[in-house]
DNA sequence: CTTGTTTGTGCAGTAGCTGTACAAAGGTAC
DNA sequence: GTACCTTTGTACAGCTACTGCACAAACAAG
């Protein structure tokens, strides 16, 4: 876990991440504006970055608007990248990753082995088949909790044994690895370039195959506790003599309201590879017993919502994967059972959005990867 | 709300806090090495405290121990102090606080009118009695969600409607005011000088006479959430199908487990203000009736515990008041329930302790009043 | 009285801003 | 086209909050 819990430390990495999140180019003026530094401070700051490689300025376009026009800010194509990595029960996605968010390229492989040893070299082999020279580092999404030395101790759906993950991948893998749990990750993308961007607060839930996950970004940074296990919402009790969870206890959100729960509900059984496909097909033509099955699971998901609500005080709930599409089916009854359940209004009249990034696991394992640069960009050799 | 979710700012307010939660005195080696700077840093940050009355060098005493003995920091009597108060279902408690968590003085008012107006006014001019010339300002802790901006909703247990109560009370106070929630002040007070000092993520859980409260604190700064709201742990849900909260929603935990459920259970009725007086009585010899009583409630609390220990990942859990004397009838029971719910060992194995403060709602405060001098000591008067 | 260890001090130096004054680049009015 | 306004970038001196180094002070052990 590359210090994502560190706020950048000087205004550098903020007028970095700025303009991170602003998808690689913004105006000089809005810059200045945004950092509430002064011109002057802009000059010093982005000759820094110029002398890093990591801005091009721009000085002729410019929309005019009555004064001098405001230099285009642009992250040029040889600033630096990172590989980032997903692992999924059917296999891995690997891409490379630019500053802005931008996917650059991307390569899958299908899961040929269940021995995580062998799965791993086959990971560590594609990842490194896209390092090029502006390649910073890897960033890792695991289906797992990872802890912040990088252990992960039960990827669950994956048939893995807790495994010393970071280690095993540095040992075939010569650039700085970081990982973390996927969901935590996807949390981070979506604040920083999906539905969650501005949010000081964001609350964000997710389903992927199998399980219910998570994360909080407070003050854009993730929320990851003492261990770096926070934000389990799939594991919070939602009714206490419900469903029993492999988890060892009973009644969890996830089993009450996760991809499973609701085909349980219709009487589906299908292979677990196939599941969120299969969600996928059954919501685009609902029937009637599909709409009720999902009217329970809603039924589920705000009790949980509730309670992660008094507990968060989020100021923006964004549903990813296709929990975001069960709630649009009824998002009256969803945001009705969470205000019932709301201990104060203001916790439960809070803008309510599907996620909006198709790969937001990716870009979040590309962002723990970036993280160490916009922490502090100076640390990085200063070249010609 | 005075700015308890900024980090020291600078160098000179991590040591003034370092101090501060050593108990106003400590020796500047050991300091030097808290602070991990170099030992002249230490020496121009000590001139700059000095100069600004924070700290006198008594450079006689000492432990020997080899080498050159370490002078003694200690806050001098004329450093700054606030005015602390705590506002309850049935009076005020007004405390003078010094720099350190030390109690200089205190006074207690019976609530002598249901108006919030009248008490209030009854409130300020108690609290304008303890004001001296190095008083820095009031803290403020209300038995009530606090917004960031100083409005508290609902005072449920006292009766008043929602009110902008900082505002309120500034028209009466010379001197800045800031207000927050009991519990989350108290969590505060436990960190900086009680059972959580030294924790990175401390759960704390609290009682008063009705209700369950409670409060994060995340790296030393309480977590607040986006509107102040953040962490009402008396409202997860425990049972969807529980009991019927006053807050709209059924099966909270604080109906399920606070005092009155207690008593509840064992058919017992008496005025709310002396629940937490019969509770301590009940439990002084508690009669198997009374233990099972208890069996039941922390049987419901551990439920609680384990959703929040999923969501939070804390390194300590504190429970203050009567909690934790329910906690030490069973601590086992109540460890065990807790390990079946959390969803990694890591979650559960984490040191529950009660509260070690006897006026953390006080102390915390006076924390509050404290944080924009530890933020930015630099910012208060230099020179003598 | 020497040696060793730990601790405080003086002072020159540096990084990272900050503010001010001014120049540049556009549009608009006449 | 020229004068004038607005907005923006630039140059440069200055400052704050450290940082590092060399040295002196205070004790204990021998």
């Amino acid at each position: 876990m590359g210090g994502v819990t560190q706020a950048p430390k000087d205004t550098l990495g903020q007028l970095l991440l700025e303009l991170h999140v602003s998808g690689g180019q913004a105006s000089r003026a809005a810059l200045t504006d945004r950092l509430g530094c002064g011109r002057s401070v802009m000059g010093y700051l982005l000759g820094e970055l110029a002398d890093r490689s990591l801005v091009r300025i721009d000085r002729t376009g410019g929309k005019p608007g009555g004064g001098r026009p405001s230099h285009q800010v642009i992250i040029p194509p040889q600033a630096p990248t990172v590989v980032a990595a997903q692992i999924q029960p059917d296999g891995f996605t690997v891409a490379t990753v630019g500053l802005g968010g931008k996917i650059l390229s991307r390569s899958t492989l299908p899961l040929r082995s269940p021995q995580p040893s062998e799965a791993l070299d086959e990971l560590c082999e594609l990842m490194n088949s896209h390092v090029e020279p502006n390649v910073l580092g890897f960033g890792v999404a695991v289906p797992s909790p990872v802890r912040a030395d990088g252990y992960a101790p039960a990827a669950l759906h994956l048939g893995w044994p807790g495994l010393h993950l970071q280690q095993l991948l540095e040992e075939h893998l010569r650039l700085p690895v970081s990982i973390a749990n996927d969901a935590n990750l996807a949390a981070l993308a979506e604040h920083r370039h999906g539905a969650g961007r501005g949010s000081h607060q964001l609350l964000y839930l997710t389903t992927g195959n199998v399980g219910l996950g998570g994360g909080v970004v407070t003050d854009g940074r993730l929320f990851l506790g003492a261990h770096g296990y926070a934000i389990e919402p799939g594991h919070i009790t939602v009714d206490p003599g419900g469903a029993s969870c492999p988890c060892g206890s009973t009644g969890c959100l996830e089993v009450e309201a996760d991809h499973r729960a609701l085909l349980r509900l219709l009487g589906v059984d299908v292979p677990l590879r196939s599941v969120a496909a299969r969600i996928e097909s059954l919501l685009a033509e609902p029937t009637p017993e599909v709409l009720e099955a999902v009217h329970r699971v809603n039924t589920r998901l705000a009790i949980g919502l509730g309670s992660l609500a008094n507990i968060v005080d989020a100021d923006r709930i964004v549903l990813g994967g296709t929990l975001g599409v069960l709630y649009e089916l009824e998002p009256d009854i969803v945001r009705g059972k969470l205000a019932e359940r709301a201990f104060l209004a203001d916790l439960a009249h809070v803008p309510i959005t599907p996620g909006e990034l198709a790969d937001s696991v990716l870009l979040g394992a590309a962002e723990l990867a970036f993280q160490p640069l916009l922490d502090d960009p100076r640390a990085f050799p200063a070249g010609r």
